[in-house]
DNA sequence: AATGAATGAGACTTCATTCAT
DNA sequence: CATGAATGAAGTCTCATTCAT
């Protein structure tokens, strides 16, 4: 008896989803080169045929993880966006970034981890080239926020800014337990908000 | 006759040197992981063989270059602490800093990289550690700056201090091309140096 | 359509047994050693892939050859236990031993060719003990053969049957054209067994 | 100043001898395939280059270790040849070859390993079937002893009792520690000697 | 949709041997 | 006589991917 259409609709993408969170798990406890289709396959609790059924390979779960990335990014940018004042614009910017490397700090690290890759690497560089566009196209975003607030070049303080949220986040991501993430937070507010 | 002892010591250094940089050089633009024991030996136009007469493996190449660049970390603190005034200590921090990263940023990404590699990696985390042992030795030092110089709250203060040249340091070597880390830096000595 | 479990079942079990084959095939004509897991492979006409695939390493294949001659070994003492009288026992015992000898020369050679391995052989010393602590057992229930025959020191006549019977297996595998294995089981049978 | 020609003469000796203890000893605790010609030579004191000066490779190694051998054995038969009555003949046997294998159980070892390797080793076989033709040669001298000695059926009773010996030493040099070789070879003797 | 048996390229590493000095 | 730097073939093992069912 054959499953209705609609329901082989749902299992797929129950089980691709299922994948995308094995796989993001695997590469974040193992790194993307050192976990193996085995582990993500264990993992999503499928066999490896059914993996390369919903992916055409390692690289593809990659590319899927980095549109997750994405998306997750623009929505906070979107977000801020909608609020009213530059200042809370920029306030909203600091939030959803160190409430989300809060909440995940391997799943940062994991993207700073790609970040950093070196670009021969022929399989990564392609995606980590990708969230560096976004970011670019998101810096022009926030730029224009630093331009409505008045400030006096609008560019290099954006640019700053940024380099200052990354390194938080960058360094809230490495010592997870000891860092003081609300007080650096009050503190980034304190400078970048007004 | 044999060559001399002090012969072979030379031809020793030199040859370790020569694989030393060969292996920066690969895994720099290729990764730790990805790098073969191959291109690193091709690279510094020797066999493999030689190679591993030279170092245990490719955890002991990593293991070397870690030393280095702990070596380096220490130079920079060690000047930096024979300045005079706190100021100047700080402003001699972030030209250290900075600097180098502007000579090198590649290398700083692989150090990057290994910093941001799962924890759970067999071989790459004892290294990472070590360099974050050491950088977390180092905050230390830095803290007793922002002591003498008088801020309210110095842990927290350096703190973000080395957040944001972190910051800096992570996107100049992210956008090398366009970043305009002179006026960045400005911007932070302007911050913290008094 | 998956194949069912038990289709599964049986290509494993055939496909590990074909393994082991081969592996007791070369192991014995090469060495444990000098055989490759490329000769193992090639033997049992399958890719070195698969073989990995079924055995953790060559290790493991030498530890379930260790195993199949263990549970050979017991069968025999099993049997003999079951003999009436001790003579019928002992009687047993060097039926069991040389007829097994004559079956397969080169299998005894190899499994004496273990015994023999340094015991500093990180990996051999372990399955040559496992052999070792087997005979071991069995040794004492031959002794008890021995009291029930009544003979004046049983275990020192034990021990001397065990080394009349290993040193005729040894030379018969030595020299298995040319030993008269017939008249020299009846030699030991007459010397023995009353 | 040039070493004269017999003290050249001299060291060369020594500095081979050296280099067959080293050879025995690496080949006893590592085995043959094992040892390395590094741990030959670190053994042994001296350079890797030196130990190829004196001797071919690996192989010419084992060939004079086993030339060393039959020559031992051959100083034992002699000895044995030498005595008066077959009896005292066969008992000299006995002890020129249990008291060898008490003294170094781990070099009977080696050569009960080398006699049990595979026929089809490349280079083992060679020197294995030397051991083999030597110790048939001296079969044929131990049988003369038993047809002096009056048996029934000389070559059989021969037969069994180098079975019978072998398969003593065989077991001592495996329990070394618990055989009581002083009862086994008085038991021998009582059997073999009259 | 689903399984896991099967492959083969390529990784790390060891080691007998050669050679310049 | 003596050294140890240097080579390259061969070995063990991993893993992304394919395929029959």
């Amino acid at each position: 008896m054959p499953r209705t259409p609609s329901e082989n609709e749902r299992i797929r993408r129950e089980t691709k989803e299922q994948i995308l969170k094995a796989a993001m798990d695997m590469f974040c406890s193992k790194g993307y080169h050192s976990a193996s289709i085995d582990d993500v396959a264990k993992q999503a609790q499928i066999s490896k045929g059914l993996l390369y059924h919903y992916f055409k390979g390692k690289e593809e779960l990659l590319a899927a993880l980095v549109e997750v990335r994405i998306s997750d990014i623009l929505v906070v940018m979107e977000a801020a966006e909608a609020k009213k004042t530059p200042a809370e614009q920029i306030h909203h910017i600091i939030e959803g970034a160190l409430e989300d490397v809060r909440r995940q700090p391997e799943i940062f690290r994991f993207y700073l981890n790609l970040f950093t890759q070196p670009r021969l690497d022929p399989i990564v560089a392609k995606y980590s080239q990708k969230l560096m566009d976004e970011q670019a196209r998101q810096f022009e975003v926030q730029t224009e926020m630093f331009v409505k607030l008045g400030v006096v070049n609008p560019r290099k303080r954006s640019l700053y800014f940024s380099s200052t949220i990354q390194g938080i986040m960058l360094m809230y991501s490495t010592y997870p337990d000891t860092y003081p993430l609300d007080e650096v937070k009050t503190q980034a507010i304190a400078e970048f908000c007004c």
